[in-house]
DNA sequence: CTGAAAGCGCTAACAA
DNA sequence: TTGTTAGCGCTTTCAG
């Protein structure tokens, strides 16, 4: 399989015409036995994947694309390739398309809707069979573009504002219903909701999720914004303040959960005796770390493949109406939520007189 | 920049044709303008540019290439896209790729040579611009291959045996000897390093260099060898006594440490009061964890960064002997290490006898 | 400096 | 069922 010939010149690649000459045929036969599209001659077809086999060949996919205006390539915009939560998701997308004979470009977004408009359309000209795309605000102006030219586009984990199309998330709002459910259940009444960002619409949806238990017993959560950036010194003054005063926490992302540790550890607040915490997405280092972390767990190589087995029945013509699936998540219990005590609840709202409640609850 | 025309039919994409029209010159103008290869009238160039930019031109990447040979594809091989190591390197080549016009192929090898033997092929045939990877063992087939169609090739974090050609790592022995060190200064003289794998360089010479300090003390690093999985329910029955019985491990990987972390958890065995832990890599959980873990710090995001800026000058032409780099590592103090007692350290050799050692070299 | 024309390797009509 | 042929959109001689 060298490139070199027996002179030591580099050889050219093989092409389809080689092929077509070594197994006797034309290489519009050859190309219909590599397509599968028209019917072939079963002695011809061997002939050719013999030859094709002899020569090594491969076909040259620019040329198939520029020819067929079709192309084995998907496209996928990430916000991000430094969260490990979306290449995760693009580690099963990626498996399908290799598995599919598929390429994977890869985007990233970077957080900024300008950058993610100049992506996918960059993108658009390599005329990807499909995107797949984890949107990084509410707006996604591209997404008309790619919609005009019949492009196959499904969103994972999160879908612009609108109309989600072709969508694979979780439940988001049953999962922050899960994550206050449980805190309300040991006893907690007043919940602070640390987010990234509120821009995104799934993560304002757990907030309502939250919203809605807390709802029950009459009160609501506290939602602090604590930016996209990875741990910071210390957070913008306000919202290191009030995660100070928490007694319950729920982080909505993976950074998020970090970035309250590291602010409960400068507030000296201790998980779970002070405060208890729960994250979205569960990681490894999550049941090693002491306290173990209870989490929200994602089915994230879920969504990655079921993105991409969605995808691939849109390049394959499936017409049908959008398929939105949310899928449910897992609660892992583990060390960091525990009952509040009186005292510990109190001072969230020290308006209010102490209430002695039952440390039999906890773990 | 709709794709519909004023009838609500798709328009066709707009060609270099469209912009030699528009410009009143002829296709040949216009792709030189575009190129920048040959001389322009500046008069020309100015109506080309207004045109492309009136008419929202692109080039067609695929007949681009179809004609030169050349493409402006960046393929990246890593072993896999669940270790966030992987993806972080890719981060910064992206951001590269994007900044200098490049697309960014991504392939995962899951860790199979065979795997990354045929990806490699399969990425040839796009005839990309250069391939960066990251083996997954120290063989790699398909380097003849590449470099025989002098498609430029940068490894990065790993290189397979024998020559390495341009390459950028981390300084894999002199890492090993800062963690040893570190621990020998504490008062370790026996070390058990925890590697995922033996086949592949860069850890061996990690554990090289723990050996070296060791050497000085005249006893020998215990290697253990924890597999690439996650972290299972139990490592082999021989590695998890090993752990068990350690009073100080390096940690090769990432994954290797929470490995490690998870046995010790089984042992019923503390850090770092029973037994110092260093992990290779400093991921921002370690920092919140308790105890916090004491790290070699890779300068992740600068290995991406120089391997793309090496690979783009080997696009660009640049000749010269191949670059071979070994970037410094940071030894992050944490929590994680600490001296050793007499009490700990002899059940580690479970025949001698205690001994009582003072508690105050604690922190 | 610019334009005309010849393909790059392949697919899709169309003819046979 | 197969072969012939005309391009896909671009780059690259080669004349002008």
């Amino acid at each position: 399989m060298s490139l070199f010939g027996e002179d030591g010149a580099i050889k050219p690649p093989v092409t389809m015409k080689d092929v077509a000459n070594r197994a006797g045929v034309s290489i519009a036969t050859v190309s219909n036995v590599l397509s599968g599209e028209k019917p072939v001659r079963a002695k011809s077809r061997e002939q050719v994947l013999a030859a094709v086999k002899a020569l090594n060949y491969r076909i040259n996919p620019a040329a198939s694309y520029l020819r067929s205006g079709r192309s084995k390539i998907v496209a996928a915009v990430v916000p991000t390739l430094d969260n490990p939560f979306f290449p995760t998701i693009l580690a099963a997308v990626e498996a399908g398309c290799q598995k599919d004979g598929y390429e994977l470009i890869v985007a990233s977004s970077a957080n900024q809707p300008e950058v993610e408009e100049a992506r996918i359309r960059a993108l658009m000209h390599w005329k990807p069979a499909g995107f797949i795309v984890i949107p990084c605000s509410g707006e996604l102006p591209a997404r008309k573009q790619i919609e005009a030219s019949k492009i196959p586009l499904v969103f994972a984990d999160r879908a612009p504002d609108g109309e989600p199309g072709d969508f694979v998330e979780i439940d988001n709002v049953t999962a922050g219903a899960s994550a206050a459910r449980h805190l309300t259940q040991l006893g907690h009444r007043h919940i602070t909701v640390c987010t990234p960002s509120l821009s995104v619409r799934n993560l304002r949806e757990r907030i309502q999720g939250v919203a809605q238990v807390l709802a029950e017993f009459g009160t609501e959560p506290v939602v602090v914004e604590t930016g996209l950036g990875g741990v910071p010194e210390a957070l913008p003054g306000e919202a290191e303040a009030q995660i100070g005063r928490a007694s319950a926490i729920v982080a909505l992302m993976n950074t998020t959960t970090l970035q309250v540790l590291a602010a409960l550890n400068r507030a000296g607040r201790s998980v779970p005796h002070d405060v208890s915490l729960i994250g979205f997405d569960d990681y490894s280092w999550m049941p090693v770390a002491r306290p173990s972390i209870t989490a929200i767990r994602q089915p994230v190589d879920l969504i990655g493949r079921l993105a991409w087995s969605q995808l691939l029945e849109r390049i394959n013509g499936a017409s049908g109406a959008p398929v939105h699936r949310r899928l449910p998540v897992e609660l892992v219990l583990r060390e960091s939520t525990t009952s509040p005590s009186a005292e510990r609840e109190t001072p969230v709202l020290p308006t209010e007189g102490a209430a002695v409640l039952s440390l039999a609850t906890r773990r």
